[in-house]
DNA sequence: CAAAAAAAGTTTGAGCTTGAAATATATTTT
DNA sequence: AAAATATATTTCAAGCTCAAACTTTTTTTG
């Protein structure tokens, strides 16, 4: 919003305020993609929230981490798994303490190395987080419903194109 | 991710776990395309949050609050502010608190309602708030540089759609 | 090898977020 | 007028989030 006339425009054929050059048009139309693009996301997240929150008792925070385990089953280092998931250290740090608590997760000593240790998921955590996942992709489907199978290769294209194009370190274990 | 095979399909062509009906793609692709989507969010979110913290020494939070006090000259009351921005009722109480301690925002008392109280920008708020915009701006072009006008248009209108399928109370004041 | 640097994790402090409970005030019913 | 109900807002507890500070351990290097 706001955000008065350009003033790297190249043809002030207007001398007021009011004038729009396609720059600022693009701007503006980005601006706007933007603040949907952002109020659908918050939606389905909220949705997804509490589903998880009623359903299951747990959340998108913990759902993520147990995601991310569940992809390896060696299990992964403190700093691989924030790491994975963009999130900071003390972050991850709080919510595998819950999952622990829950007997969701281990931490596994690292033989070689006294200072790390590797974070895997229990058995009762897989079990629990494959029956969230299940719950999580109809939830997805149900929210997302009205678009089509070609239309959501289309926005996974260009939606990777985003993501692209900030700094993309993505390491792994 | 995981999802097995789905119960309600109409041809059991094949007794294999594996079989991929059109319903198991389609919920797939979607789920693909919302982890994208996800994603893109965050990456962008993640870099207003930062550049607000540095160049203002504000949140998103706050920038929200300010945008939306900033539609309305003659101030919202919380429980209208909490509901254009879709969030808590105490939510807001925390982060107005916050920004009266910093003298961007004032409550008005209510004539007739010494419950209620309307939130206004003070100038200093109203001020801040336009540079804030306009960086604003400017930062998400940068970051969603590579999407051309004609196709934020599409997208504009596609999340829109997205939106809608949800409940939308979308109060006013 | 000892000092310095780097790496792995945790802790801390401040802020955001929610849902539920508490408070206070207004309005409506009885 | 008293009681019940509705509305406006705050408080609270639990959890998520980050950046910065801090331990401990390992690796590098002079």
């Amino acid at each position: 919003m706001i955000a008065e006339n350009d003033v790297t425009q190249t043809k002030p054929d207007s001398p007021l305020p009011e004038t729009e050059t396609p720059r600022d048009a693009a701007s503006k139309e980005r601006l706007r993609m933007w603040l949907r693009m952002l109020k659908s996301t918050r939606r389905v997240e909220a949705a997804l929230r509490d589903r998880l929150r009623r359903e299951f008792g747990s959340t998108l925070p913990r759902f993520d981490v147990m995601a991310a385990l569940a992809r390896y089953d060696d299990g992964l280092k403190m700093s691989a798994l924030s790491g994975v998931l963009r999130v900071s250290n003390g972050n991850v740090t709080g919510i595998v303490d819950r999952l622990v608590e829950e007997g969701l997760v281990v931490r596994v000593q690292v033989p070689g190395d006294r200072r790390a240790s590797l974070v895997r998921l229990t058995r009762k955590g897989r079990e629990a987080f494959a029956r969230q996942a299940e719950a999580h992709e109809t939830w997805i489907s149900e929210l997302l419903g009205d678009v089509s199978l070609d239309e959501a290769r289309m926005f996974s294209d260009r939606f990777d194109a985003i993501i692209k194009t900030d700094t993309d370190p993505e390491q792994t274990a």
